[in-house]
DNA sequence: GTTGAAAACGGAGCCTA
DNA sequence: TAGGCTCCGTTTTCAAC
């Protein structure tokens, strides 16, 4: 089922992370393929768990989810219970985007996007403060965002 | 220009964040509208900017970018001319996915993708350690995913 | 690569606020 | 009467063989 990328899956991919509404018969003709071989490609890269999903990336700022948080946190004990309790919880809440189980002197990385600073004392007070066994925020704000990219450059 | 999101609007943006090749057709079909409304709010959304792209998100691993990690910057002086140097330079970089200026005690914040820790290592030394006017580098690596988000949830 | 089926596109006219 | 909708004919794309 593993299929090593050759150019043309490379082109596909490069091509479907910059817009992946394309139609295959453009990427057939970037590509010098008809679209029954392009179509092939994408649904077996697909099923292989390579392109984990297509996604319509909204503006943040104006779904009103402009404001972005960055918080370290670090947990009472280094159970395996505790974390799970921990992890289990932070991926239930909505405003949390990315939670990483980290390396070093953090133990999570939280990546939060709410509407305002009014909303993150609410948020910091009704759910975080909630989150299981921690024991310490220290929390990052945004004040602009210099580069945002999804996508990877392929060689 | 502007339009107020009706239920329509957000019930459109949730689909495409899930899945955002799904066809004009089916979407008309769960929202109760034919296909041309749907091809037109689309458009005008995509027109203001409100969906910046349509995106295919790649399993990280699978194309060779599995180790995340972030970098905690501060910079030797906080004059705008450094700054700005600081930033044209590191959106430059393909390993930096994200790159954001920052409140409070840390003046950058950068996520960066790659392969393993061999490559941090060149990383460090030969990309991140010529950007300009750094004066320290802290650097934290993800363990493991506990969560992954794109989509915002509208309501 | 070919072909039948499906979807997207674009315009005309209608309905509603 | 402007905006948004449906309807429908044409073109393009999909997806199976």
């Amino acid at each position: 089922m593993e299929r090593k990328l050759d150019r043309t899956d490379i082109g596909i991919l490069n091509a479907l992370q910059k817009d992946c509404r394309i139609s295959n018969k453009k990427l057939g003709l970037m590509l010098n393929k008809t679209q029954s071989p392009i179509q092939q490609r994408i649904q077996q890269m697909k099923g292989q768990g390579l392109i984990k999903r297509f996604s319509a990336i909204l503006d943040p700022k104006l779904v009103g989810r402009g404001l972005i948080g960055y918080v370290q946190v670090n947990v009472e004990k280094h159970t395996e219970e505790s974390l799970t309790a921990f992890m289990e919880e932070a991926a239930k809440l909505e405003e949390i985007m990315e939670c990483y189980h980290m390396t070093g002197a953090i133990d999570f990385l939280l990546r939060i996007a709410i509407k305002d600073m009014d909303e993150y004392s609410r948020v910091l007070v009704k759910k975080l403060g909630n989150l299981p066994g921690v024991r310490q925020f220290t929390s990052f704000f945004v004040l602009s965002e210099i580069k945002s990219e999804t996508a990877f450059v392929l060689k």
